[in-house]
DNA sequence: CCTTGACTTTACCCTAAGGGCAAGGTGTAT
DNA sequence: ATACACCTTGCCCTTAGGGTAAAGTCAAGG
């Protein structure tokens, strides 16, 4: 028994589209071709063959998987495993998008509040972020403000002993409350991925998740002292606390650009 | 105060080919090209307007709905309604994943009962399929098994004449509950997409969703009685009960090919 | 003025799972 | 012989960019 393109398709509920896609992937190939006309024939084992696939692409799986899930057989603890792993990247997937879907009602939220996202910013208004948790090398120290570039340097120096890989602009973070013109208690940061033990006067540590009021500020550092007044004002407006120690993120820095095109984001942790 | 692409990327923290790609699809164009280098320029006000577009991509928009919705400015109504059908479409998106992990959990459960899934079934062995409802135009007579064909050639007329479109093959529904060789209380349908009223003999209705145990019928129906035979064998033995009466789906059918080539699905609704 | 290195440009191919279409060959029935 | 349904390959399309290459541009240092 043996059927066309056209009748094994029908059987099997799907497009001929899809049955040459399979054969052309090497997923399910036809009993027989006929090498003149090229007609592809079916069998009707392949009925079964078919099905097996279709049930695995319903769990989920991509065509590739599905190839070498039935190309040698495993035996039931095995696929037992491999159905689980499967479920937890699809699971994966849900918690993305249930995390989207709660981004929605909050915006959703807040529009009802007032606020219409879509309305341009105006371009110094501090917003509030999530910042993401990540995980850096960092040097802490009671150095002058000038010395900050040799920290840096400094972390560059043990980031390529150890082979890791910069993932991300500096971080510089501000331990003193008050402003102090030496000495003052900085700690300089730069993500990295990869593993390797702290050393010394580094260590690799992870900055925690948090929310913040950002501000972006262009230009010189010396004038980075109305970014601050502007996230201060923003914050006791809107009656937030600081909850950590302020930082500035250096987006676009003292490599390559003159003064006037530094970009910093200054953050300040909030609640 | 204007940015290299690089810079802007920087402070984006996107990169700089998905800034080009936006560039090509026209949602976010830099301020200036240079015309003799091609260098593109980015002004300080579109990092809003890209932060604006961040929104919407975090909240799920593809980048031409996105373009849509940044062209002309809604009102907060308007956004609202919007964004609550966005969350629609990822709620049905959650849906699906959590019916493929149903299916995952389920699958593992019958692993564990020892059922290997990818184990290869005898190609007669029935299965137990869960039926999908299905829109069908159909009509219900007492007639002698010869008059099968005009009634969907009836059924046909009829499709044509209110402009419907067939999407699945022909079903036979068998409403006696035992065998009679004339006059027997049959139905046929046809799965058809569209809207349309019954009339006369035709009526449009759906086949309810259900659980069936399936066995193909590969050859001429004059032997159809052992595959009948098979089915009824099984559902005794699983000690199942018949909740329905039994279809018969053409899957291959009548016209075009020779009766060896029929193929048949006889399904018989169980719980 | 020239070189160097960092940066930028366009252009082409790739992703997963097919859908759509066109031009041309094939099978079967009338 | 012809009509018509069916089959073939080939090409382009879909998302949101990623990767790479060859070549042009920018600013700084010698």
């Amino acid at each position: 028994m043996v059927f066309t393109i056209g009748q094994f398709s029908k059987i099997c509920r799907v497009t001929t589209k899809t049955l040459r896609h399979y054969d052309e992937v090497d997923l399910l190939k036809p009993a027989r071709v006929d090498p003149l006309t090229g007609y592809r024939y079916y069998a009707v084992e392949q009925i079964d063959e078919f099905s097996r696939i279709a049930l695995l692409k319903e769990l989920g799986f991509g065509l590739e998987a599905i190839k070498h899930l039935l190309k040698q057989p495993l035996d039931a603890a095995e696929l037992a495993a491999v159905l689980k792993d499967q479920a937890e990247h699809i699971q994966q997937r849900v918690d993305e998008y249930q995390r989207v879907l709660a981004r929605i009602t909050k915006e959703i939220d807040s529009l009802q509040r007032g606020k219409n996202i879509l309305q341009a910013n105006q371009v110094n208004e501090p917003q509030i972020k999530e910042l993401q948790a990540v995980q850096v090398a960092s040097i802490r120290d009671h150095v002058p403000y000038s010395k900050v570039g040799e920290l840096f340097g400094e972390l560059l120096g043990f980031i390529n002993i150890h082979k890791l890989t910069v993932n991300g602009p500096g971080i510089f973070i501000h331990h003193d409350p008050e402003y102090r013109p030496e000495g003052a208690d900085l700690e300089v940061c730069l993500p990295v991925a990869g593993e390797a033990p702290g050393s010394g006067r580094v260590s690799i540590k992870e900055l925690p998740a948090c929310r913040a009021v950002c501000l972006l500020h262009v230009g010189p550092y010396d004038q980075v002292g109305s970014t601050y007044a502007g996230i201060l004002q923003y914050i006791a407006e809107k009656q937030l606390t600081i909850t950590g120690p302020s930082r500035e993120v250096y987006l676009v820095g003292p490599m390559g650009v003159p003064p006037e095109k530094y970009v910093t984001e200054v953050q300040f942790p909030v609640a």
